[in-house]
DNA sequence: GCGTAACCTTACGCACGAGTAGGTAGGGTG
DNA sequence: CACCCTACCTACTCGTGCGTAAGGTTACGC
């Protein structure tokens, strides 16, 4: 009755149907009759190919950290100055995150919480924090300031900044309406100006090239 | 053998062993016999007292969310000046969130994920950026400020504000040696200079009374 | 001292869902 | 056509853990 496809598209089927049912009900209330069914495929045929209910999780969370990584690294243009390399990375940052809203919710919201899962985000999120870490690192030596440079502040100060993010695109992901390139103009102009030069009327703004 | 307590006092102790299961292994695979186990009491005095696991749960929730809104409520005074008040509530935040790591975790890493906790958490978390907005907009009215003053700039303003503070919280409460009055001067530095002044060399510092 | 209410227990029912055993069908290759 | 490998299924087992029934024990009022 059903055509028999082979196995590449089913897997991608399968992780499709995987990520949309735990960004919906969650790692332990998703069930694998559920997520087999929203796949269109029997149950034994998801074990066969992505293994347990555990490794399937990781795969979904693999899948979706990947793409997100290029999907940034692919706007980012490294010869730019640093607000500029920031300004890329934020919109590609916050167009991913407004078009893989599922997704989004697996990665973040669900891997956090399982204690089992945390340590595979914890990489992902360190990798992403040490990349805006050394960013942040590189715009202070060019610019010559004289800002404490213990490399912990850097790192602390990343990790606010990856959480700034994180908050906005939780934001952005529950609300529809949103526009993902005005959410990068809020995240930009919180991060680059400061409240206080924000309560003076500056602001900052992407100029044309 | 073990004596018998009034009822007060084994919920609190219910409690406490509530959110320190919650806490280590998340909302599902938390058990409740582990739970009364924790507690020195048995499983059907839980139910008893504190009703079903999901009811257990938001009980935890409320309990450390109202404490957590009455420390920073305590730490605040309304008639200081706002970048005051923030410091304030900012020390007042990471104080309490270095002194409860347990309720701080399930608080949020927990009850964000799970669909059916989410609203509730929601509606605290609204509550707390609401707060922080409306301290933005007094700031900026008494700055007459030009900044752009469509309600939900200073929302969404304010959700990477509290995005960043929780990001911070979260690391703190996974680094035992982290000092809560540092983690409190980095936001501060973070959210009041903005990246573009740090970079030369601007930072915010209390100032003495 | 005696009832009664609050405290507390052991020991179970029962549903749900992860993972599997074992078997069927299609389609390429000799 | 016979072979076999891959795709695919139905129909189970079995552990785990929520929630409860039914009964025991201490304190305290009268």
């Amino acid at each position: 009755m059903l055509k028999r496809l082979p196995r590449v598209v089913r897997e991608r089927q399968m992780l499709d149907a995987a990520v949309q049912v735990f960004s919906r009900r969650g790692f332990h209330a998703a069930s694998m009759d559920e997520i087999a069914e929203v796949a269109g495929i029997s149950k034994p045929m998801v074990y066969a190919y992505l293994g347990t209910k555990e490794e399937l999780f990781l795969a979904c969370l693999r899948r979706e950290a990947t793409r997100l990584m290029e999907a940034v690294a692919a706007g980012v243009r490294p010869t730019a100055r640093p607000d500029e390399q920031l300004w890329n990375g934020l919109r590609a940052f916050f167009a991913f995150v407004g078009a893989h809203r599922d997704g989004w919710r697996v990665l973040y919201r669900q891997a956090r919480s399982e204690p089992h899962f945390a340590g595979e985000l914890a990489g992902m999120r360190a990798r992403i924090v040490e990349v805006v870490a050394a960013l942040l690192e590189g715009a202070c030596a060019q610019a010559e300031a004289a800002m404490p440079a213990r490399p912990d502040d850097f790192l602390a100060m990343a990790y606010a900044y990856v959480g700034a993010a994180e908050s906005l695109a939780d934001w952005l992901a529950d609300h529809e309406e949103e526009d993902p390139e005005h959410t990068a103009t809020r995240m930009m102009n919180f991060v680059w100006v400061g409240a206080d030069a924000l309560l003076q009327g500056r602001v900052w703004r992407a100029q044309a090239e």
